[in-house]
DNA sequence: CACCATACCAAGCAAATGCTTGGTAGGGTG
DNA sequence: CACCCTACCAAGCATTTGCTTGGTATGGTG
């Protein structure tokens, strides 16, 4: 009975949608069980029929979001464009994340580091400096081939890009005001137009 | 016996760095009052010989910050310098800012909105507003001077400059790597090689 | 009909948390 | 010496929090 183009999510789904939510509004420990359940409608007892703790949920929020958003960052390394378009690109596929995927960018954004502490969670970490490696290496292959400014410092550059991207989560509201598209035109026009040589 | 260079800093005003850096490391809520008293070397209970709640900790350490920060903004809007210059020094009053008090960033940048659903924080959204209208202010007369493009949408470059400069109140540490003026100078060029007509 | 899986409720427990209360030690001041 | 102020301790209370346990209702499936 269900339309065809939504295959009917599962409960578990529409409670991790909940809890991404709540986690990305609130922050991770700010969030209580009760909170989730709450706003699903049922007990907070009841959370623990479909899920092993609060910790086991995030992770199960994270991981997929994780591998889709580093798999399309590997396709770009690997692609054959100029440095400048990759660089482009990485910064769309940025903002697509934002607005298709809101929640997970907070929380990752948010809470990487408390959620870091548990050695569970070690992977943030990983995650970090893998993303951290894609930055540099599109920088570092920009200024190779004379695309970017060559007295760039990499390091203070990574994390300006990284920065503005990635921030904006906290303002930007997909169907209110700008597009992704629009504002990821906007940010790599005032951000290549810096840099480019 | 102390030295004439620092006051000798009051019992009260060692309690208050303290909870500060923890306000900062790891969010408001999540810190608690044993955290504060552990680090300290007393019991919680013997915080509340100095302090009513939690709460009054942090609006003792945010709003002296503000008062001194939204000053240095306002010299700077009210002098006579070309909106270039005035932009310039708005990013380094920020930057300065950061280094000098980073807790103090930090905990606004992290905790303000949460702090803001209580009524006694009120003001921390006035000073959001007042933050916005600053930038707006120098963008505005920048692009109105003909100092920077024309065709910037000034909010977003708004949130792309707020966004930009407080954000590494996350990474930057005193002492380590660059210092704040370099920091600032980096981004300065960075920034206004791409919004400079 | 017997059986079972899914999704939930009702009740509560142990730990953590913000804060309170009554008291004590030490140093200055009249 | 009497008095008081500052800074703290010791003990605990009410609430919140993550999670557990045993049970119930519903809808399939043999």
């Amino acid at each position: 009975m269900s339309a065809a183009s939504t295959p009917e999510p599962s409960r578990r789904d529409e409670l991790l949608a909940i809890a991404a939510r709540l986690f990305a509004e609130k922050g991770f420990k700010n969030t209580t069980v009760r909170d989730i359940a709450d706003a699903a409608g049922i007990l907070s007892g009841s959370l623990y029929h479909h899920f092993d703790s609060k910790e086991s949920m995030v992770d199960e929020i994270l991981i997929p979001f994780q591998d889709r958003l580093f798999g399309q960052y590997d396709e770009i390394l690997a692609s054959d464009d100029d440095a400048r378009t990759k660089l482009e690109r990485a910064v769309r596929v940025s903002f697509e994340a934002i607005e298709q995927h809101g929640p997970e960018v907070a929380i990752f954004q948010n809470d990487a580091d408390y959620l870091g502490t548990f050695e569970r969670f070690g992977y943030l970490a990983d995650r970090n400096t893998q993303s951290r490696q894609v930055w540099v290496t599109l920088i570092e292959e920009g200024v190779r081939t004379g695309v970017l400014r060559p007295d760039l410092d990499v390091t203070l550059t990574y994390r300006f890009i990284r920065d503005t991207v990635w921030v904006a989560v906290r303002w930007y509201q997909p169907g209110k005001g700008h597009t992704h598209t629009e504002v990821a035109d906007q940010y790599v026009r005032i951000l290549l137009d810096g840099i480019s040589s």
